[in-house]
DNA sequence: ACCTGAACACCGTTCAAGT
DNA sequence: ACCTGAACACCGTTCAAGT
């Protein structure tokens, strides 16, 4: 029992990515701090920066796991429904706005500009992974013929931007109560007449 | 001369303001600080205090007035243009998304989840005031024949959506540029698909 | 009214040193 | 490899005191 840990208790990586998600989402990222969580975790100040460069190197890869679940809360919601596009462009977007008021916090750290220039890379192109699957489930409309012709960056920048500002919006408590209460339905089938064939 | 400035160069509030906005745009929102704003302009570190009660306060009166720019060039956007729903939209699209792309750092400020409870309400009332202009813009469409039927709100919000959406993306620079190039066209075009009347 | 100066309790980051 | 402890240069906030 006494080998098992050697200062802490096991991954201290995961430990401070698990907790720290903890505290942005219920103190604020203005909260985050890391002697803090290195405080919480019983390792000295100064532990973290074996595993994370700096602060910003810990955000990055918090935005990354962020990232991961959405695409991993994407795919099951998708795997879970019909074939035709309306239930699957419902059920995505459900999925993608449930996953944006459970995570506020985080869903602004994924989206934020400023990121460290390695890990940069990384993560736009998980941003770009969501955005390909919503292209995917469009082109699959597309030989359907749910879905109007044309290349699927120009159908799809409606349907990326209809429910990422959704889902902001939403997120950040940004629109009057009039609004969100029927808005999401309102807004699956403003997306699918955007959508719809000539 | 002398009598004109008293202990520094007249307005420390609206100093600070510009200040602040100057070193956001240029080195990001964790570069802002209270006691470098100070040394800035030339006054003691606990100045600000006699103005902003805390950096909370100054994140929140910069972003009121980010919200009161973006008003003016909306409706200075939409006074130059003509009288359809298609110019006015377009118009207005251009005018939010060059908005975002030139003050991403403060777009993100003024979107943000945290703001205190004192500045939210003047906050959220800033940012339902472009969503009115918006809905001002659909019904004077609708009452023209050029938008569907229903109510403001639940055509609105798609095009709210859409709007704040993809100026996001822009401005965060998430979009892949094959995406960006004719993306603000394609978005124009997609968002009036999904007003048209049926 | 508006600002200063000192004080307090925090930060992030680095680096020699320990195991 | 992984962590500690001390050190450095910063923070935000408060508060008596000055003009």
């Amino acid at each position: 029992m006494h080998t098992r840990r050697r200062y802490h208790h096991g991954d201290l990586r995961a430990a401070l990515l698990t907790r720290a998600e903890e505290t942005l989402r219920e103190r604020g990222p203005a909260a985050l701090s890391l002697r803090e969580l290195a405080r919480d975790l019983g390792v000295s100040h100064a532990a973290p920066s074996r595993h994370f460069k700096d602060k910003q190197a810990l955000l990055d890869a918090l935005a990354l796991t962020g990232f991961h679940r959405l695409a991993q809360t994407m795919t099951a919601a998708l795997e879970e429904t019909g074939e035709s596009f309306a239930e699957r462009l419902r059920a995505g977007a459900h999925a993608y706005v449930e996953f944006a008021t459970a995570n506020a916090e985080l869903l602004d750290l994924m989206y934020a500009i400023k990121h460290a220039p390695e890990a940069s890379e990384e993560l736009s192109a998980a941003s770009q992974r969501w955005i390909a699957q919503m292209e995917n489930l469009i082109g699959d409309a597309q030989r359907r013929g749910e879905v109007r012709d044309g290349s699927l960056e120009s159908v799809g920048i409606g349907v990326f931007s209809s429910l990422h500002g959704y889902a902001s919006l939403v997120a950040g408590d940004h629109l009057p109560p009039e609004v969100r209460a029927q808005g999401l339905d309102d807004l699956v089938a403003y997306i699918l007449r955007g959508c719809a064939p000539e």
